[in-house]
DNA sequence: TCCCTCCGTCGGGCT
DNA sequence: GACGGAGGGA
């Protein structure tokens, strides 16, 4: 095979030479690892050691020995994270930094496939669908076996989503997937295959892919066609992936061949970290990376620099309880500190109560309210938090739960974008139609068949026009007409759509008042987009927080705290970390209970949780929850038990007159 | 044909 | 709390 060097030869520069000083800045593992340059590599790297700190200064390094900056490629779990990685390596070296290519997996396939699509057959333009869309599509055409299926229990679109979903990712036979994990639907095993085959070709016939199709279909791109893999892989002389272990079997794949003709690939992650298994994540992988690549090196990061020794206590204690076992034991010089403390809380309330108070008490202190975060298994589980700190004006935004595009007053929005960039997306045009007065799902789909046979999207000529909701398609096809001029101005046409599309939101939600905010949210966000397609591909790709669209707008003079999901939370740190309804049943999840191995994800997931911590933990649950039925006793999560006081200290609520107090 | 209401069932984490 | 199916009135 053909050998390629470094520009300025292969002999790397004496540590003299850089403008950085690496060998001052980083520890010795960190150093082997910002200075390997050729061939396989993987560093094994725990919580809080520095990980994204090596991958910053490899990717300084190369660009000091004068790799170019595009031909350097790093993978990561989230766009933020690609971003935030790069800006500190600019920071770090300068602005040629931020030339290196990065995102997601998902990110980095659909760039491929917009410049490919024709060899698979798809239009250039093809839209993406985020998951919701993706129920609608699935939706739609169960409702066409609906005869088939009266009277029957067959799954609903989110289960058959993700019985799809699984198929892709885990490498399984939708059959395989129907087995193993929804035993109760075997009998219908055969229609659910038909409907996978309809979806399958719903999709293609209206140029639209899903967000596995996206990994998939770039899979097959370069099985299939060699001279693509070949300038693809060409181009990509270094390719790094973050969070290895929460990759799966098709991701491993696709990294492989991403970086097939240099076969210079470097992955760094942590296999006790591994949180992602429900999408196909298999910790074992990162495990056995060395065993599919001949010559990798192997490198381990195990001093951790972020959080103290209780504190680090608590999370060996936590994650040794694993089932599998974890060949790791992260130390710190930082010996000091608070025990982490375990507080039991009456009921949820007294619960937020507590967390509201004791972070003012904290800010009082010179905390600033961004460097603690309150942590949480499920989106849901902040609800009543979010209502207390709104009551006590403390600015917070949240991670995780509900996205801006989800709401389905935005939704609403899109959908007149999405028919504008791709006039094939039936979804869409669905969504747009029956919003209308008068007009239901019948004769939603006569117009949309009749656009199809007009090959048109203007329905004010539409020959069903002797109805009385004629002057309604008459008006929205002045407003698809009006879009379709501003495919360069997104924060136009999206202001175009609200005008038209408020006085239907306040017709259709009872909170109007609020959404009438978001839309005119939305309208200054997609202003920072260059053009509709654009501003439709990022919004899925990387959906927006609810909550910091709102931030984003009313600019906080205080950076806001953190509420977080935990699966949200990795890869960050605070100085002060509440994980908060540490139940059992929550974490770990009710339906994860009577399977060992994905009891020992829970457990892995409350592992991450405490290892955000750089000096204060506190683990917190209510005795008592709230459910349709009344008040119920609730047990502490079971991976609390027979932890020592002397690694989690409980602490007491005592009530004062007057006012709730916090006791020792 | 559409639209509203009632009731039983199910429910998650993310790109 | 959201969805899906069923039943009624407009």
């Amino acid at each position: 095979m053909k050998k390629f060097v470094l520009q300025r030869g292969t002999n790397r520069k004496g540590d003299a030479d850089y403008r950085i000083a690496y060998r001052d800045l980083l520890n010795e593992q960190q150093y082997e690892a910002v200075m390997h340059n050729y061939g396989p590599a993987l560093v094994i790297a725990g919580a809080g050691t520095g990980k994204t700190r090596t991958l910053i200064y490899r990717v300084a390094r190369l660009v000091e020995d004068g790799a170019a900056p595009s031909s350097i490629l790093l993978l990561t779990f989230t766009r933020r994270a690609a971003r935030d990685m790069l800006d500190r390596a600019t920071g770090v070296l300068d602005d040629r930094c931020n030339q290196v290519r990065g995102g997601t997996f998902h990110h980095y396939c659909n760039h491929l496939l917009h410049q490919y699509a024709d060899r698979l057959g798809f239009p250039p333009n093809f839209t993406l669908l985020d998951q919701a869309d993706a129920h609608d599509t699935i939706h739609h055409i169960r409702a066409s076996l609906a005869q088939q299926l009266r009277g029957k229990r067959f799954p609903q679109k989110q289960t058959l989503a993700a019985m799809f979903s699984a198929a892709v990712n885990k490498q399984l036979s939708l059959y395989e997937v129907i087995a193993s994990a929804y035993p109760q639907f075997m009998q219908h095993h055969e229609t659910i295959e038909q409907l996978h085959k309809k979806y399958f070709d719903y999709k293609s016939k209206n140029g639209v892919m899903d967000f596995d199709d996206l990994l998939i279909n770039t899979r097959r791109l370069l099985l299939q066609e060699e001279d693509i893999r070949e300038k693809v892989a060409a181009n990509s002389r270094f390719v790094m992936v973050d969070e290895y272990q929460d990759t799966n079997n098709l991701q491993a794949e696709l990294a492989s061949l991403f970086s097939s003709f240099h076969r210079n690939l470097m992955v760094v992650g942590d296999d006790a970290q591994s949180i992602y298994a429900f999408r196909g994540a298999n910790f074992h992988n990162i495990l056995a990376f060395p065993e599919q690549y001949e010559n990798c090196r192997v490198i381990k990061l195990e001093e951790n620099y972020r959080s103290t020794q209780p504190i680090l206590d608590l999370s060996n204690t936590l994650i040794n309880k694993a089932k599998e076992k974890f060949e790791k034991k992260l130390f710190t010089k930082k010996t000091e500190g608070d025990l982490p403390g375990l507080v039991r809380a009456p009921c949820e309330r007294d619960q937020s109560r507590f967390i509201t108070q004791l972070l003012l008490q904290l800010r009082e202190q010179g905390t600033p309210l961004s460097e603690m975060a309150v942590l949480f298994r499920n989106g849901r589980d902040s609800y009543d938090l979010e209502w207390q700190l709104n009551k006590k004006n403390i600015p917070f935004q949240k991670f995780g739960g509900q996205k801006f595009a989800e709401a389905a007053h935005i939704r609403d929005v899109l959908a007149h974008l999405r028919i504008i960039v791709n006039p094939d997306d039936n979804i869409a045009w669905n969504r747009v139609l029956l919003l209308l007065d008068g007009i239901g799902p019948k004769t939603a789909s006569e117009l949309i068949t009749w656009l199809r046979l007009n090959k048109t999207r203007d329905l004010s000529s539409s020959d069903i026009v002797s109805r009385s909701y004629k002057k309604q398609l008459d008006s929205l096809s002045t407003i698809l007409a009006g879009i379709a001029r501003l495919l360069d101005q997104p924060g136009k046409a999206v202001e175009m759509v609200t005008d038209y599309y408020k006085p239907l939101c306040e017709k259709r939600f009872d909170d109007h008042p609020k959404r009438v905010k978001d839309l005119d949210a939305f309208v200054g966000l997609a202003n920072g987009y260059v053009s509709l397609d654009q501003l439709l591909q990022e919004l899925t790709l990387d959906p927006l927080d609810a909550t910091a669209v709102e931030t984003e707008v009313y600019a906080h003079e205080e950076n806001p705290l953190v509420l977080s999901t935990i699966h949200s939370a990795k890869g960050l740190e605070w100085n002060t970390v509440f994980i908060i309804q540490c139940l059992d049943g929550v974490i770990p999840s009710g339906y994860s209970v009577d399977d060992p191995v994905a009891i020992d994800e829970e457990l892995r997931l409350l592992y991450v949780a405490c290892t955000r911590a750089r000096e204060h933990l506190f683990v917190t649950y209510p005795i008592t929850r709230e459910s349709s039925f009344g008040e119920f006793f609730s047990n502490p999560s079971r991976f609390l038990d027979n932890v020592s006081e002397n690694v989690l200290e409980p602490w007491v609520l005592e009530e004062d007159p007057g006012q709730k107090q916090l006791g020792s």
